[in-house]
This record gives C-alpha cells, sequence and structure tokens, in this order.
DNA sequence: CGTAAACTTGAAACCGCTTTGAAAGATGAA
DNA sequence: TTCATCTTTCAAAGCGGTTTCAAGTTTACG
C-alpha cells in the first residue's frame, strides 16, 4: 500500500499523514495517534526508496571493505567494529551500505558512492600513513570519519583511535621494568598508520632507555595467525633471540603462542609476551587473570563511536569536526614475567656470556 | 548534475540518454557512444536513489547479522563470508545493506526491509532448525537464499551447504580408525542446523562401530577460543577422558590447544584432534603439511555462491529453487595420530585396567 | 461578538530517473 | 516517387514519498 491509497482510506491527505508518521510538529496529537494507529492495523509502512528520493537523504552509512592485495584478507577486527557501528546505526534509523572492493579499486568506490547518492557519510578503516582517501572524500564532500588517524594530513577531520604511541610505549616499559632488554615487535603492515605509530611508541620507550633498536626485532605483516607463527620462529631462531615480543593483534599471538610451543619454550617465564587486543568477541582475553598481558581497547566499542561522531556530522551538529583518543590500559596477565637472567633458550653457551650486560643495567 | 541537464547539454533528450546508460538496444551505437563518452567527460552519474524509486528495484541484498544474546558475539566466519558475497555483488551493480540486530529483533528486521522496499533480496545466516525466518520470508515474498539449510522445513528454497553430516561422519571414521574409541565433540550451538549434522555425522560413524556415544564427550556451545578451552579441559579432566576430538571450527580448537598444552597433553600423539576448517582469511590452516587435520570448505566461496543464487532468482532466472551442496574432503595434518593404547594422560594408573578393551576392539 | 493569532490540514510542486506511447527520420520495396 | 517498415528520438506520465504555500479551523482576547 502506498502513501495515496494508505491517506485516502484514512480520511486524511498525504501532507498530514507524512507528517504524523515523520514527527513533525504542525500535526495534532489527536490525529498523529490516529494515523499511527492506522498505520499500524492496516499494515502501512513509507517506501524507503520514494523517501529517499524526496528528501535527498541515504539513511545510508557506508563502509568500503578492502581485500588486501597480499592475502585478499578481510581484517578480523572488521566484524567486530562493524557490530559497535551497526547498532548505533539500528538505533537512529540509519542502514548500512558494505562494499567489498579490490585494494586498488578502493577510491573508485568512493568517487561512485558519492555520485551515486547512495550513502550520506562513510566511514575510513585502516587508514594509511598520508592517506589520499581523506582528501578525496574532502573533495567529494562527503562527510566521514576515520577508525584511527592518518599521520601528515593537514587539517582537521573526524576521528576516532586508540592511543597507540602510548599502548605500546607503555607496554615496551612494562617488559624494560622487568628486566627484558631484547624485546622483539610483531607490527601491523607497512604503511598503516596505526603499525607506525606503535613502532614509535616502542621505540621511544627503548630511546629512553638508551637501547639501540634492532631491525631484526622489528616485523611488519598481515596480522594472521601464520604471520606470528613465522615471525616468532624467525626471531627466535636467530643469533641473539629477544626475551619478550610485542605483538599487534592477538590473532598473530595465536601463531606465536604456537611457535612457543613448538619450539618448547615457556610462555611467561622463558619469553614474556605483550599484545594489543582489540577485545574481539570471539577471542577474549579473560579469565582471573588473562591469558596475555595486553593493552586493551574495544574495537567494538570505537565502532560505536565512530557511528556516532558521523551521525552527529551529517546531522549538522554545531561545530565540525570531533574525534576520540582512546587510551588503552595496560593489564597484566599470564604471559609475562622478569626476564630469564638471560638464559639463552636455544644456544645455552652462548648466553652466559650475556649475562652480565644484562645484570648490570 | 542531473539528468535533465546533462541531456540538455548534449543536446539529446532524457530519455535516449538513459536508454543509451543503462544499455537499451532502441539506441544507435553511434548515439551510445557519444552519450558515454559525454557523461564521463562531465561526469555525470545517475543518482541511483532517483532510479531505484523509478525502477522499482532496490538493487541491494540484505544482510542482517543478528548479535547472539549470550555475549553478542558476532559470528567469526561472517567477515570471510561477506567478502565472497560481496565480491559478487560488486560485480553486478548490487549493494549489499548490513543490518546489526539483536537476536530478538531479527524477525522485525527481515519484515522490515522487505516493507521499506530497501532490498530485493536477503541471505539468511546461521539457520536452526526449522527455522522461522524461512517462512516468514515466503510470506513476505521476498527472494532469499540460505546459508546452510533448515532440517523440518517442507518445501523447496534456496540453500548452500556443506555436507556437515558427511564431513563429519568421515572425520570421525578417521580418527576410529586409527584406533580412537573415546571421541570428544566440540560442536556449535545447540538448535543450529549445522551442528546437529554435525551431530548426526559424528554419531552414525560411532554407531557403525557400535560405540555407544557418550554425552560426556559431546558439548555445544558458541564458537570462541575459551569456550574450545573449557570444554578441552572439562573432556580431558574427566575420569574416562577422550583420545581425540573433533572441533567444529578453527576459533574454538586454538582454545583446545591451549588447553592441551596447558595440560602438557601432546597435540597429535597424546590426543588427536579434527576440526572443521571455513578456511577463514587470517587463520589459515595450512603448510605443507597442515597444523589440523581438518575438513575443509571455503566459507568465502559459499559466501560467492550463495549471492549467484540469489542474484539469479532475482533476475527472474527460469525454473526456481537452486541450491549446492559442498563437500568438504579430509585432509590429514599433524594434529592425528593412532591412538595411544588407553594410556590415560592424567591418570595413569585408572589407564592400564582400560588397555584392555582398547586392543580388544 | 468580532477579529487577530495560533493550529490544523490540504493541493500541488518537486525529487531525478525510467518507460510508455507517439512522432520523426531513415531505409527500402513497389 | 510513394507508402510501408524499421530505427531513432522525444514528450509526458509515472515511481511514492516530502515540503512549500495557502486555506480552513480553532482559540484567545478585547
Amino acid at each position: 500500500m502506498n502513501l495515496k491509497e494508505f491517506s485516502h482510506r484514512i480520511g486524511l491527505s498525504p501532507t498530514t499523514v507524512s507528517r504524523a508518521l515523520n514527527g513533525y510538529p504542525e500535526v495534532s496529537e489527536r490525529t498523529r495517534r490516529k494515523v499511527l494507529e492506522s498505520a499500524e492495523r492496516l499494515g502501512y509502512t513509507p517506501n524507503s526508496r520514494a523517501a529517499r528520493l524526496a528528501t535527498g537523504r541515504a539513511m545510508t552509512i557506508g563502509h568500503i571493505l578492502p581485500l588486501s592485495k597480499e592475502h585478499e584478507m578481510v581484517n578480523p577486527i572488521f566484524s567486530d567494529f562493524i557490530a559497535g557501528a551497526g547498532e548505533q546505526y539500528s538505533k537512529t534509523g540509519y542502514d548500512l551500505s558494505l562494499s567489498v572492493v579490490r585494494d586498488e579499486d578502493e577510491a573508485e568506490a568512493y568517487r561512485d558512492l558519492a555520485t551515486r547518492g547512495v550513502v550520506d557519510g562513510v566511514v575510513i578503516h585502516g587508514p594509511k600513513i598520508e592517506d589520499p582517501r581523506i582528501r578525496l572524500l574532502r573533495e567529494l564532500g562527503l562527510p566521514f570519519v576515520v577508525h584511527g588517524r592518518s599521520s601528515r594530513v593537514h587539517g582537521e577531520y573526524n576521528w576516532v583511535d586508540v592511543n597507540n604511541r602510548r599502548a605500546f610505549s607503555r607496554a615496551t616499559e612494562f617488559l624494560l621494568d622487568l628486566g627484558h632488554r631484547r624485546i622483539g615487535l610483531i607490527n601491523g603492515l607497512h604503511g598503516m598508520d596505526f603499525a607506525t605509530r606503535r613502532l614509535n611508541g616502542y621505540c621511544d620507550a627503548l630511546e629512553a632507555r638508551g637501547i639501540t633498536q634492532d631491525p631484526e626485532l622489528i616485523s611488519s605483516g598481515e596480522m594472521t595467525e601464520n604471520y606470528g607463527f613465522d615471525t616468532t620462529i624467525q626471531m627466535l631462531d636467530s643469533d641473539n633471540p629477544p626475551t619478550a615480543i610485542l605483538i599487534s593483534s592477538i590473532v598473530p599471538a595465536m601463531g606465536a603462542r604456537r611457535a612457543l610451543h613448538d619450539l618448547g619454550i615457556g610462555l611467561g617465564d622463558e619469553v614474556s609476551v605483550v599484545i594489543h587486543d582489540d577485545d574481539l568477541s570471539y577471542f577474549r582475553n579473560e579469565g582471573d587473570v588473562p591469558i596475555f598481558t595486553a593493552t586493551r581497547s574495544s574495537v567494538r566499542e570505537a565502532g560505536r563511536l565512530c557511528a556516532d561522531i558521523l551521525l552527529d556530522t551529517i546531522r549538522g551538529a554545531e561545530d565540525g569536526r570531533r574525534h576520540v583518543l582512546l587510551e588503552a590500559d595496560l593489564t597484566v596477565g599470564q604471559s609475562t614475567g622478569p626476564a630469564p637472567a638471560m638464559r639463552h633458550l636455544l644456544d645455552r653457551d652462548r648466553t652466559e656470556t650475556l649475562r652480565r650486560p644484562q645484570t648490570l643495567t
């Protein structure tokens, strides 16, 4: 049933019905009640396609899910983020449009969404350093919010980010305080803004203690379980292996755990691990004492915040740009402990000679 | 720029332009080329909102992502499925609309999508036994495809499913052939159709060898890492623990691996594990010899197939219902081995007495 | 009671595209 | 050349809402 028929049936004009249904004040309470009740009874729901054309609003937020070229992989945090954002959209009557595109087609996809007018705003996922999407969206005049930030981009824009630098310097300090001196970093893909900030935090902390970073202890890659495994094996298999490792996500941490197990190295005693925990719903790092010592920040909450900010912007909230910086506090779990007195794990002879610098520092 | 202005500028009527752009045959090649070229040059793109109203087609497929009541969890296979389906949508010019709703609001959400006319069809995720959504969508007259199947639902409908029963009976047989007699099953949530079929397959195989199932060895739950951990501990901590475990997904398998490690039980020698592997992009069970012995079926491929079937249906493909049953073949990995001669893992005395029945069978 | 102000309601234009039905132009047979 | 046929193009009527502007009703108050 369409508006014309419905309004005719209940003896009112389309105008009045539309107003009643959309909560305009120019309609008396009595009439509104009558309309609402009749709509319910006769099963009338306005056609969104028509409403969208008439209002010029798409009532839809776009998310673009790029498939990484390398592994055609979907970011494992994506679904939790979407869950958070989606909740907010539902509450406010917005729909969520998801476009799955290959990495290289991403810019085109944004342009397309904008010109076709199917979204009122978009969320930028996984920003890189100096991310070109920000400029593009500004040009297109499409409201947006970034989940993360983009270094070296000038001007204000909406974003929600974790204080990655602080989190990782904090985690590194924690390990240093435990006596660790060789600390590995299993980080996200090179060029990703968050990975850079985490690296910076890690370097900050090392530098503050006068420790020079070792390229062999720093690795970047797509955060799969296998990546965590391979990198851990590789690091521990070196001449001068780390006694502690920082891992950017719980997914590669699963691989790291497997690697330690395979090598017969004790997690938390022989090698310590600190992860960044996005609080994924199917990977809760919990318990009386969590499995992993972790800097935690719920990516789902980030999704909620992004949605709120973007909707505010779209609905023409006052000022302009807004942003949120979430702090990720460190929770101590079972995966960390004092640095073994430089007992070398794979090559016991060699380590004896290494003990001295360790105790001296 | 809108159609009116664009067509005016290039000296043609809106009708002709629309036809040229939409590939109708009533327009000469020369004109079409001219239109396409001008559109490119002047940057004209038709407004989808208007096109959708005019054609009555939403050019959008709906997916509803329910948040489980228990843990407000997102199904970990969801993002890979979406990636597969989304690829197909992009290719055919369809959009994907994602609604995040609480479990209990799901029916309402389908109804809403249908009456508002924002989608041309929907995908049903995670069907339960006798799933009410199928009936609902039939009533609403909204085309749909089920990822999975629903037992005890009459009549034909579109679906794409894995042969879960066969996969799990096959996996169970494999373990039986290795001499295992006490085989645990860490399954999906009770009531889920796939979980039921897997249970049936498992029971079939046991029964065929005259082994009675033990309720203590069968568990159902939401497939989180922690669920896998807890259940494994619980099973192995019993008087009569299993020597092998079947696990419905790689996510709880991570937890099972952790449990085995914590208990100091060797995976593949002391306890064998077979998983069902959905081939998630961030959890590749690969290598020369895969980590886990597994029945594998790509959920991403299932997403592609679902999309294809649904789009065919929507575009009024001939006959009617279509379905695909995917076989999941068993790949032997490192996580399985011959049953230990009933060496009890936690209670060595007790097991000695158990050895006999084992060798007799 | 009369009139201004405040409420309610409605007619019609509009959103930007698709599509029907008709006309104009091109082609070809008679 | 004429008329029939085919091809190409167009004017106008939708699609189903929203919103402007005007008109009809009440209410308020002198």
